[in-house]
DNA sequence: GCCAACGTTGGC
DNA sequence: GCCAACGTTGGC
């Protein structure tokens, strides 16, 4: 089955790409996601091998600061079932949980953030749920052609320098 | 720090 | 089932 394309989001006071890349393994576990589209996202459609753009939010600037991809299948989400995590949901049940998980490992670091200001400029972009006003969800999915066009700009970016 | 845009909660 | 109140996200 053809790869999926995806936008993680993540504050990176809290964890970064640097963080991603610095991680045992280059490789994290996602939880603590607790928005029911986003959770579906995650048990139902995440596979190995999807493609992620890693995205700063809350961020000077924010912006897409790399790739990432998914390394496991979805796995309950252990913080919803620790009762002194601070993501702790007492309505999630092992046997029948209600948030999960996925790992993420680190692809790469862009040499710079290609920011939200750039994403907007860009009408090859035009439609991609990250530009959205008032998009908040922190699992997105992707266009294999928006994928690849973030990742041109990171690269042409490169070059002209 | 402000505030728009949401998602969730709870009273009814 | 409606919807106001509330909490959170995240750009600016």
């Amino acid at each position: 089955m053809a790869k999926a394309y995806w936008l993680l989001k993540s504050e990176p006071d809290v964890f970064s790409i640097h963080d991603l890349e610095a991680a045992p393994n280059q490789t994290t576990d996602w939880g603590g996601v607790r928005n029911y589209q986003a959770r579906n996202f995650i048990r139902d459609q995440m596979k190995p091998g999807d493609h992620v753009l890693f995205y700063h939010s809350n961020a000077e600037p924010s912006g897409v600061a790399g790739v990432a991809e998914i390394s496991s299948a979805a796995y309950p989400d252990s913080t919803a079932l620790d009762a002194t995590d601070p993501y702790f949901d007492p309505k999630s049940r092992l046997e029948q949980p209600t948030w999960f998980a996925i790992d993420v490992r680190w692809v790469q670091t862009f040499a710079e953030i290609v920011s939200l200001e750039q994403l907007k400029a860009d009408p090859a972009l035009v439609g991609m749920e990250v530009l959205r006003r008032g998009s908040r969800l922190s699992v997105q999915m992707v266009s294999k052609l928006h994928f690849d066009r973030v990742l041109k700009m990171a690269n042409a970016r490169r070059k002209n320098r």
